[in-house]
DNA sequence: ATTATAATGATAATCATTATCAATAAGGAT
DNA sequence: ATCCTTATTGATAATGATTATCATTATAAT
């Protein structure tokens, strides 16, 4: 998969494993460049992209049009709040061989389960 | 909500709510010419997004970096095929209010479930 | 140290979706 | 039935996230 080493990839899985906020390419390219001033925003968009094909890392989509990343590859579910647009990790698990879905001829390898509403604090203020 | 007919929204939805493919934008474009060779993309998508708004129509993220719709607005599961990439509906039920997300302070309005790996047919193929 | 080539940085290209705006048409008032 | 207001359309430009291109740089094997 990984050919070489870099220090671009190091770091950009360094900043992603380091959070819990599920951010967008260019985020991780604005906290990449507080280590590595000359990080090119294409590198950020590779090596994310590389290290999904690779599982470290996989992609959670919130309908804000932006990719959100995750190293966190194991199966939990996600909640997108539609107030502030925070993604937050769900603890309750979800069984998907419980669900049934294979007895409908399905193949099933993965499943993205992503609830919305809102979050703790934004149905606290209104 | 909509403040006047249109015969475009109405072939739009008309040819949404016929179909169980979760189609996109543009196959729902084709298809409405046939119907209407004069009508527009930019109309096509905006009268989605309305529906969308009114609770008539849902979208289906996939992956493919492109927004699938649906006419059927009640609660259910979606399978994506990463081979063939077409969208399916799960018959299996999902109980999120079974899922105990709201025990960790989130408000939930809605879930998507969508599940990935390979259909029926392609996995007879190999 | 040399060398092959993986990976980068800069930037152009892509492509789905949205915004703009003049022209059209729905539908209530006259 | 005609007039009038303005919602909706059609055509197209703009947007914005992501990807492709390509010359340059840097990894790591020889």
């Amino acid at each position: 998969m990984f050919q070489r080493y870099s220090r671009q990839r190091e770091v950009v899985y360094g900043i992603l494993s380091a959070t819990d906020t599920h951010p967008t390419a260019e985020w991780i390219y604005f906290e990449a460049k507080k280590v590595l001033p000359n990080i090119s925003l294409a590198t950020v968009y590779r090596n994310l992209r590389e290290l999904v094909a690779a599982d470290m890392a996989k992609v959670v989509l919130t309908k804000d049009a932006k990719e959100h990343f995750d190293a966190d590859v194991s199966q939990h579910c996600h909640f997108v709040c539609e107030s502030c647009g925070k993604v937050f990790d769900v603890k309750t698990k979800f069984d998907q061989s419980a669900q049934g879905v294979e007895e409908e001829g399905f193949v099933v390898e993965k499943c993205d389960v992503v609830f919305f509403g809102k979050c703790n604090n934004c149905s606290e203020i209104h």
